[in-house]
DNA sequence: ACTCCAGTTGCAATCGAGTCGCATCTGAGC
DNA sequence: GCTCAGATGCGACTCGATTGCAACTGGAGT
């Protein structure tokens, strides 16, 4: 099931600059480490992460960007059904969007694209006269090993 | 958009009778909330009604029965995409997963039910081997009113 | 290069949802 | 009724996330 995995990099901080965001060393860090991130960092992983770029990056930075990031939908957040905890994790927000799927027996997270999805959208948009802005499709079960 | 909006009254605690779980006064007074609610509860709203039927009801009970109540599949829960802060809600599942569309604008949710949702869990369960135990789909947008 | 200030940051305190340990209590099987 | 596994209330606690505030800084204007 591959994905659309890179966007052109440095492209968060090309968001930045086109909407007229100021570019702090800190945020330079942070955004880095989404950019160059596998997948699903959570707060704690960000900041841990961006402190090897910058030192100085702090927690409640971290925090006040992953909040930014959101709000100029560049991000999607996902809960991953509470696998680990009750935290919450970030990916950039790519061209296509896709479900997420955690096992509750061996807890791997894996990735779907599906034009059943994209269909299933336009539906709602359509039927409900609803304009999205972002969707979120999480399901929980168990991969083929942990059916087994 | 009509949906199955209720079961047999009194559902849940027949279930608790069928699979032997222990039937409590404070629990009593939980699963009628949860019974009769129109919808949406999240835990702090569930134990002030609970609490009018049996003021003894804690906090803690509350949440250990919303946990029972996960654990035999009875609820749901959703994040809503957290449009009022971080917290759960919760609600009985029903005979059909529905999709659960939050407005940016006025805070209204909105649910919908669709057989291409439902195709898309077949295909998710086929393409992945996937088995599917639960699954939850927000969408966030802006419903016609907002939208204009 | 220098100034300026709105926007940003680090820090520490704080919030709030949810959890836990423990002594006590109780439902339901005998 | 007795009994005791399991449930409860209470208070302390965890931990992700937020906030108030004084100090700092990016970058636009000169």
């Amino acid at each position: 099931m591959p994905l659309p995995q890179t966007e052109m990099p440095g492209r968060l901080q090309a968001h930045f600059a086109e909407r007229g965001i100021r570019m702090t060393q800190q945020r330079r860090a942070i955004l880095r480490v989404m950019e160059t991130a596998n997948k699903h960092l959570d707060a704690a992983h960000l900041l841990r992460k961006a402190q090897k770029l910058d030192a100085s990056v702090d927690r409640s930075t971290v925090y006040r960007t992953l909040k930014l990031l959101k709000r100029h939908g560049l991000i999607d957040e996902l809960d991953l059904m509470h696998i680990n905890g009750e935290g919450h994790y970030y990916e950039r927000k790519l061209n296509r969007d896709h479900i997420h799927m955690a096992c509750l027996g061996c807890g791997k997270i894996m990735e779907f694209v599906s034009d059943i999805f994209e269909k299933l959208k336009g539906q709602v948009e359509k039927d409900c006269r609803f304009r999205i802005v972002v969707s979120r499709l999480e399901i929980g079960g168990y991969c083929a090993e942990c059916s087994k």
